[in-house]
RNA sequence: GGUCCGUUAGCUCAACUGAAUAGAGCAUCUGACUACGGAUCAGAAGGUUGCAGGUUUGAAUCCUGCACGGAUCACCA
């Protein structure tokens, strides 16, 4: 049983009994001893003071006293002003260790059949450019958060919503077209993303130099744009794909097919995958439908042009266009068709869009607007918005070629990876040597985009990259092949071996307790979606780990009882440490 | 201009949602391998938590105002 909910009801009782105050469990503040004091866990008794009449001191005291005499757990305590800090006994942490061990899902709540269905929407990328870092922070978060919240027992559909359609996949086609020669990935060895990307840029410098030598030709900015031959002929597409000419549609099928060929090897190296992927040249036409029937019940409006809108007035919003006079869908159209779709599918009771935070207010709107089209998850679909990644010169720019790629940015770190472990083991082959750089390399990575609160901007310098010393995903990496390293050696003895006579220390027990907070955080992870508090513990959990492997000899400990409390204790932390780094997408070398 | 978000050590980030002397890493300086893995450990130095008020026994955290930065308010996606 947990050791804080014991400490709690116990509270509770103490101060029916000592001043007849009814409080509940959930009211007692605890929280972790601080280093400076004696003890593990620490009651804060100022809320008890004016039922007491006492001083805060005398207040702890007195309820301490009680603790010790009634709970068994409780072997010590000491008060400092308002804090009651209190010491758990090493029987006690030794039973805790045994109930971990013990326990092969510690942490993780199984799924089951009438757990709550939750869709988490990911990646969403446009069809004309590879991935950047940008993307990479929002496949990671995604990918995390799909973990956490199956670790806390929901079941969990990963989906993707591809912006496969519009002007700017015409961009590239059309680039193709004109200066292509036919190149495909095969005959130019380039990924496909890459490719169309490339010709992506290719459009948009010749559109820039038509529309700078129609300025100089004395046309205003916007009426060179708009007189751009080469913009008219991609709108002209644009406006072929829409009538399902039988050419654009097979030069977007084999440009299309390309890109995706090129995400999936992205995917497939960042570890994240997805249940169900969406395309919105499927859904758009879907929303279209949705607006015009919510029209006739009355929710929506039609203007004098044609144009179709929400009023949202009557939630502090704007009013909101869904359709444009030509008929056409917008972007809000477009999700409200991938919503319908969705739940033809799946019979889900919450919706998670992992999508930046530029978008915070598309999202309040499509929140009120499927609410109003009858989603029952529609009010309360939750927004994971997240902030930019920039870089030291501001925000990535694709036109001024700052854009970090995720490919690039990927083989770097597995090279840098390679380097680092260079020296350390020349015996090894090569497969296992450019498995191990690719597990640390990637770790470092994800470990750096997932350790910072979500919604904040973040900074990534190129020049520095991404460190491996000190709080990052190669510290956590290191400590569990250590420890394995060490199991390793004694794998016979700690199979075997009995512990039940063992007195754990000081630091064994803080380090048991440390451990024995995991489930605790995994909940608190998955109520507050935030994959940054997994990683901050994984952290705290190496480094107390790493002080107690400094200052104690585990195989050299002649007491034999010791020695196996110690390979066990050691071998719970590594079985801990991967579990909860699995839930960040991270995987753990054996060496490394 | 309206709305939303952010501002913590030289730099990058924490702080269990109101508690003790605001913590880590990097960088700087000092120390620890004939040792179970030094991608480690120990120590020093570094702060008026953007500013000013307020609420509270107690504020980085809550309220008000201001400053700075960002996003958004498109018949773009």
């Amino acid at each position: 049983m947990n050791i804080e909910l014991i400490i709690a009801e116990g509270v509770v009782k103490a101060v029916k009994a000592l001043y007849d105050l009814d409080t509940e469990v959930s009211a007692v503040q605890i929280q972790q001893t601080r280093k400076e004091f004696e003890g593990n866990l620490t009651v804060v008794v100022f809320p008890y003071l004016k039922a007491s009449h006492k001083a805060p001191e005398a207040t702890a005291l007195e309820i301490g006293a009680w603790l010790e005499e009634n709970i068994e757990a409780i072997s010590a305590f000491n008060a400092v002003k308002g804090f009651l800090n209190l010491s758990v006994s090493p029987k006690f942490w030794l039973s805790q260790l045994h109930d971990i061990a013990e326990n092969e899902t510690f942490g993780i709540t199984p799924v089951t059949d009438d757990s709550e269905l939750v869709m988490v929407e990911y990646s969403s990328p446009n069809t004309n450019k590879p991935l950047h870092l940008g993307h990479v922070r929002n496949n990671l978060l995604g990918y995390s958060l799909s973990r956490i919240l199956e670790a806390n027992g929901k079941r969990v559909v990963k989906t993707n919503i591809v912006n496969d359609r519009g002007i700017h996949i015409c961009k590239s086609m059309l680039a193709w077209q004109k200066w292509g020669n036919g190149a495909t990935p095969e005959s130019t060895g380039k990924k496909g993303d890459h490719l169309i990307g490339d010709f992506y840029v290719e459009f948009d410098k010749h559109y820039k130099d038509e529309v700078r030598s129609l300025m100089e030709q004395g046309l205003g900015k916007e009426e060179a744009e708009a007189q751009s031959p080469l913009m008219l002929e991609a709108r002209e597409m644009l406006r072929r794909w829409e009538a399902n000419d039988p050419e654009v549609r097979e030069l977007w099928q084999m440009m299309n097919g390309w890109v995706y060929a090129g995400f999936d090897e992205t995917y497939r190296r960042l570890g994240v995958g997805f249940d169900k992927i969406y395309y919105e040249s499927d859904t758009y036409l879907e929303g279209k439908d949705l607006v015009l029937g919510g029209m006739e019940k009355g929710l929506m409006y039609r203007k004098e042009d044609g144009s179709v809108w929400a009023d949202l007035t009557a939630d502090g919003l704007d009013h909101k266009l869904l359709l444009r006079s030509d008929g056409t869908s917008v972007y809000m159209t477009q999700d409200i068709g991938t919503a319908k779709l969705r739940y033809q599918d799946y019979p889900i009771d919450k919706m998670i869009y992992v999508v930046g935070n530029e978008q915070n207010y598309h999202f309040q709107v499509l929140a009120l607007l499927l609410d109003r089209l009858g989603f029952k998850w529609g009010k309360d679909l939750t927004h994971f918005s997240y902030g930019m990644v920039e870089l030291p010169e501001g925000k990535m720019k694709s036109r001024e070629g700052t854009v970090v790629d995720a490919d690039d940015l990927i083989d770097t770190m597995i090279s840098q990876a390679r380097e680092a472990s260079a020296d350390r083991f020349k015996d090894m082959d090569e497969a296992e040597a450019a498995e191990i750089a690719r597990i640390v390399g990637l770790g470092a990575l994800k470990y750096f985009l997932l350790k910072v609160d979500p919604r904040k901007n973040m900074l990534f310098n190129p020049k520095e990259s991404i460190d491996f010393n000190g709080n990052t995903g190669p510290f956590l990496q290191y400590t569990y092949a250590r420890i394995r390293s060490v199991c390793r050696k004694a794998s016979e003895e700690l199979a075997s071996c009995s512990y039940a006579e063992a007195v754990p220390n000081d630091k064994e027990c803080a380090l048991i307790q440390k451990v024995a907070d995991f489930p605790s955080v995994v909940i608190e992870a998955g109520k507050s979606y935030s994959p940054a508090l997994i990683a901050n513990y994984c952290y705290d959990l190496a480094k107390e780990y790493n002080q107690f492997y400094h200052d104690f000899s585990i195989l050299r400990e002649e007491d034999p009882a010791t020695r196996c409390l110690r390979l066990n204790l050691s071998a719970v932390v590594a079985r801990t440490l991967k579990s909860g780094v699995a839930l960040l997408g991270m995987e753990m070398p054996e060496r490394m």
